[in-house]
DNA sequence: AAGTTGTACGAACGATCGTACAATTAGTTT
DNA sequence: AAACTAATTGTACGATCGTTCGTACAACTT
């Protein structure tokens, strides 16, 4: 099946790369993709400098694959298991919980990825401003359309997403910077009595 | 009445020192308080890099006081004239809706100063971080006490705080993000919603 | 066996970071 | 006018930043 021809080498190669980048997803969570720097990476993992920056040939362009790694992530983590319910109201508080499990159980190290990085470039300008800007937008249309995919919504779609997705990132930043894991309770809290209100028949 | 001495050297000083931290806080609110630069700050406002280092004796001090001086500006924007209306409801309406103005109209170029550090130092340790975190914990209580004033109240004013303050940072953050005013309406739909919900009689 | 390819390395580059300290300028006190 | 003080400057430091380059070695091809 898998037949296609393995060179160690490269093989070799894409291990590292991985590793990489998975340290990096983490660092990034704590400390922004600012903060995240080719040495420091390089004393960690216990490679060269050169080594790790050779995979990417630019600090940008090791940005731009780290957020690509932790979307891919972020999807095994929160919207495939989703995927696994029926459209409808089933599959959008799987879709919820699932975030907030995400975060709550420290997927990365200082949060939800996505959180920190879009806090970190929302003003700034460039290639990985928009790269954030399109995942970002991505997990708004994910969030409306499996909204719009529940039947007889007695809401708009997109105002019920701009308002759950509020409850989530406000329950990601009150648990890190407050110590307190009481946010996921009350998030929870604030998602049920949304979606109980917006499923009530009229 | 102001009789008190007046030294020309200390109060040039203390001019020079106000314009080092309004700009730190316009460039924190766009590239974090790690961004800010001791040198950058210095070329921007044409000083020497060595007198704005002395201002502060450390860039962790410069951290502090650049979050001071952002608190300052928050409470003459948002605090301040919520606190001209009785105690109830309306204090409650001016406060959210001064702080929705006060985003939107980006009194910090790169947003509300606050979401930015927050999310920057959320998963850190040290004085900055503390700083940031107790300012949060301020608001928090603000807004919930604010809200334990208005009468005949049918929800849990901590629970109603989380979710209100969730709609704010999320309009700062999409329309940052997204260059996206309607982000505003949507904040200002939810928080109308929710005050509805939450005063009605029973 | 010889030649080629791909990964990783060490050393060094210029730029910038935060910090230190002595010299200078401007304003106050005697 | 001289002595003093506070704000500001210039110069220099060690560390770290992203980046470049030549090299070493293992793995694959011929």
């Amino acid at each position: 099946m898998d037949d296609v021809k393995v060179d160690g080498r490269v093989e070799r190669g894409e291990q590292t790369r991985r590793q990489i980048l998975l340290r990096a997803a983490e660092i990034a969570s704590v400390e922004g993709l600012e903060g995240l720097s080719i040495g420091r990476l390089a004393t960690e993992l216990e490679v060269s400098k050169s080594g790790v920056f050779a995979h990417f040939g630019s600090k940008e362009e090791l940005q731009l694959a780290t957020i690509r790694a932790a979307a891919k992530i972020f999807a095994t983590r929160v919207v495939e298991p989703a995927s696994t319910a029926p459209p409808g109201l089933a599959r959008l508080e799987l879709l919820l919980a699932g975030w907030l499990e995400y975060s709550e159980r420290r997927t990365f190290p200082g949060g939800c990825f996505f959180y920190a990085v879009q806090a970190e470039f929302d003003a700034r300008h460039g290639r990985v401003r928009d790269t954030v800007a399109e995942y970002g937008r991505r997990w708004n249309d994910l969030v409306r359309t499996t909204i719009e995919d529940v039947p007889d919504l007695a809401v708009d779609p997109a105002q019920l997403a701009f308002e759950l997705i509020a409850f989530l990132e406000m329950a990601n930043v009150q648990s890190v910077l407050h110590d307190d894991p009481d946010a996921y309770t009350r998030a929870r809290t604030a998602v049920r009595s949304a979606l109980e209100r917006a499923t009530r028949r009229p």
